[in-house]
DNA sequence: TTGATTTTCTGAACATGTTCAAGATTTTCC
DNA sequence: GGAAAATCTTGAACATGTTCAGAAAATCAA
């Protein structure tokens, strides 16, 4: 036992040392004038090493995402929500996951490579990403939870926010401004209009339209695992 | 001039062999599965000549789209609209697109292949596609036009409008029923909506929140061209 | 320990997008 | 017509993602 854990933290080691080597180079030269070559002589190991770990280059981002993933949401996790607003708790998701990336726009156009390839195993909508992608959609639904809105709502809501999440990733990257303090006011801007629509969202005819919404997002099968939660309430 | 003429026409004609070549191959096997040699042969030109008149592989997508987007045009405008509602117009602009695009779901997917990459001249979001996007832009403009509404609530409608055809391909890229029937039923859904909420939009706290996405996608510098005509007005 | 088995690693070989120097063809100009 | 220039075409060579047969190392079974 003792030497088998040692073997599969050794394994562990390279796998990190691989990984960590391609996201420097990544970072500082991009993915694509980075090479596989370069990857394993940087990680002292030699090409075919790189893909014993990895399946693929693409699979290296795959693996950087899931790491993202968990550092967004054990920062969530670790952080304290009791006297927050939805809209300050709302902040706190997009902010952290703007920290997290700071750094690694180069990067994240790699992610969003495959998006229009449903076969693709790493498309960022396919099945291949479903469980990272229900995680983000999870940090965002802990942060609606709590103002116990009706359940159609929260659905709605939490689907909402996960789509802007991804149109200010997609603005993040095209970012040019220091710090991309843009996106950072975009976020503002964008949770402000929010709240301020959830606040019209009880008035009878927004009603109609949300039910409308939510009837066509159903229709059109994107109201995935939730939907049985909600099922079960109506 | 003859000859000048008749060079031009024999040069098209092979880029045009190239072309269809490419994009007969690209729908029966895919765009990844079809390689450059693949298509010089079926052109029955020499690797090098395919080079010679697209830069790259991806070139060859971009000029399809660009072809896509001409026939669009094209069918809009010859198209009677005279007694048709606002929302019967949109929905000849979609589905007109969709009628296009019937048998090229395989094809699509390389157009978004870069969306995620600013610097990358087929990012169909950057400044290498402004052209075709605009034009695309255009075709739901004169869509709108006709209704006469306030301005900013016209470029709203526009772009709106426009993000949500972007989703629409994407969706239907997705959409494995048959002839896409599911990707019609959320047009139409999803303008039965958008006319709607149009129809709520002189009420005014919806007024007010109309102005604030106006201000914030400003502000985000998401209102490009039309910026200056709204501006002009105001 | 020793042989077998599993895990990890190696680098040559391959496939394919891309480049390019050189050649062929056409056009232009006298 | 013929030389010069522009245009078009060729295929070999290159770069890089990926595969794979097998070597090396670690683990296990006796």
């Amino acid at each position: 036992m003792f030497k088998a854990d040692a073997k599969h933290v050794k394994s562990e080691q390279t796998r990190e040392e691989i990984l960590d080597s391609a996201l420097e180079l990544f970072r500082q030269h991009g993915f694509d004038a980075t090479t596989m070559r370069d990857i394993a002589v940087k990680a002292g190991v030699a090409l075919g090493a790189a893909y014993y770990y990895f399946a693929s280059k693409d699979a290296i981002v795959q693996a950087y995402y899931e790491k993202v993933q968990q550092e967004h949401t054990a920062r969530l996790r670790h952080m304290k929500m009791d006297g927050l607003s939805l809209r300050q708790r709302l902040a706190a998701v997009f902010y952290s996951k703007l920290d997290i990336l700071e750094n690694d726009r180069k990067l994240l156009g790699a992610i969003f490579r495959y998006s229009g390839e449903p076969a693709h195993p790493l498309s960022c909508l396919g099945p291949g990403t479903r469980v990272v992608r229900e995680q983000s959609m999870q940090v965002i639904a802990d942060a609606v939870t709590p103002e116990a809105l009706p359940a159609d709502l929260q659905l709605l809501l939490t689907l909402g926010l996960w789509a802007l999440q991804m149109g200010v990733l997609i603005y993040f990257i095209y970012d040019d401004s220091p710090q991309q303090q843009r996106t950072r006011r975009l976020v503002d801007g964008a949770l402000e209009i929010t709240t301020f629509l959830l606040r019209l969202a009880r008035f009878p005819l927004l009603g109609f339209a949300r039910k409308k919404v939510l009837a066509l997002l159903d229709e059109a099968g994107l109201l995935p695992q939730l939907n049985h939660a909600l099922k079960a309430h109506s």
